[in-house]
DNA sequence: TCGATCGTTTAGAATATTGTAAACGAATCG
DNA sequence: CGATTCGTTTACAATATTCTAAACGATCGA
C-alpha cells in the first residue's frame, strides 16, 4: 500500500509546482516546499534533488531562494557534515517574513515613484499637467489604502 | 515644456511594466494598464501600439487579456469602426472581478487536490499514513483560513 | 597529506516566453 | 462590386528562463 501513500505525496508536489508556475514562479519552489512540508523529517540537497527528479545545482539555487523568503529553514545534525532543510510550518511566519516585506517594498517603491513624477510635473500647468496630476493623486491614494490595509490591525490577526 | 509630462507619464509606465514582471507577468500588461490609466481619453488598438513601442499583434492579445481580467474596458465612438480601451477606474470592481476569482479558483482546486490525496489513503493504516494525513489536514485548516479571510467582511470592505 | 564528500558556481543546452511580420477574414465605403 | 481599414491569427525569430554536467573550493577523515 505504499503506491498509495507516494501517489497523494506525488499529486500534493505536483500541485505545488502548479500553484508556483500559475503565480509566474518556478514550480520547483512549490514542489521542494511542498516535499519538505509533507516530509517526516529534513532532507538534504542530494535527497531533495533525488526525489524530485532534478539536479542538485538546481536544488542548491532554489533552495536558498526558499530559504531567503523564511519558507524553508536549514537545520543540522550532529556528525554530519550535510546540512538539511525542513519547511516553515508557521504560515504566519512565513507571511511576515516573506510575503509582506516583499509587498511592503513594491508599495514603498510606488510611492517613490509617483512622488518622482508629481515633482517632475510641479511647474507645468496645461490641462495635461492637470490631468495627470489627478491621476497620479489618485493613485497614491489607492497605493496608501494597499498599504494601511496591510498595517492594519484586524488584518494582521486574521493572518 | 510637454517633455516632462512625457517624462512623467512614461517613467509611470514603465514602473507599471516592471510591477507587472516582478510578479512574473508579460510587463506589457502593466504598461498598457498605466499608459490607459494615464490618459484622458480612450485609446485604440493603433495608438497603444504606436505608443508603447510595440507590434500591434502583441496588443490585441494583451488587451484581451487585460479585458477578461476586468482591468481595461472596450469602449465605441459612434461612427467609427474601431473600438478603443480605457483602464477601469474603480480599484474595487478590478479585485472583485479580476484578482478574487482567480484566487477563490486557487483556492478551489487546491481544496479538491487535499481532498484526493486524502481520499488515495483512505484505508492506509501505517505510520507515513497518519503522518501525511495530518500534513494534509493542517494544510487544509490553512487553505480554509485563507478562504474565511477574503469573505470576511471587514476586509471585503478595506478592499 | 591524500582522497572522498558536500555545496556552489558556471558554461552552455534545452525549453518556454514574448514579439513580429505577414496572411487572413470581416466589415465599411466609394 | 473592388479597395481599404481593422482586429485577429499564425508561423517564426528573438529573448529569457530553467536545467544540467562539469569544474571548483572547502571540509572532513583516514
Amino acid at each position: 500500500m505504499g503506491t498509495n501513500i507516494d501517489n497523494a505525496r506525488w499529486e500534493m508536489i505536483e500541485a505545488g509546482g502548479r500553484t508556483c508556475q500559475s503565480f509566474g514562479l518556478n514550480p520547483l519552489f512549490g514542489q521542494m516546499y511542498m516535499l519538505l512540508y509533507l516530509s517526516r523529517e529534513p532532507l538534504c540537497l542530494d535527497q531533495l534533488a533525488e526525489r524530485l527528479g532534478v539536479s542538485k545545482a538546481s536544488i542548491s539555487i532554489v533552495s536558498r531562494q526558499l530559504e531567503s523568503w523564511g519558507a524553508i529553514r536549514r537545520v543540522w545534525k550532529r556528525g554530519d557534515r550535510r546540512y538539511f532543510f525542513e519547511a516553515e510550518m508557521e504560515i504566519r511566519r512565513l507571511i511576515e517574513r516573506g510575503l509582506l516585506p516583499s509587498i511592503i517594498k513594491k508599495l514603498d517603491s510606488a510611492r517613490h515613484q509617483i512622488e518622482r513624477s508629481l515633482s517632475l510635473i510641479d511647474e507645468a500647468d496645461s490641462e495635461d499637467a492637470k490631468l495627470l496630476r489627478d491621476r497620479l493623486a489618485d493613485a497614491e491614494r489607492r497605493r496608501a489604502r494597499l498599504e494601511s490595509l496591510i498595517d492594519n490591525p484586524i488584518v494582521r490577526k486574521l493572518l
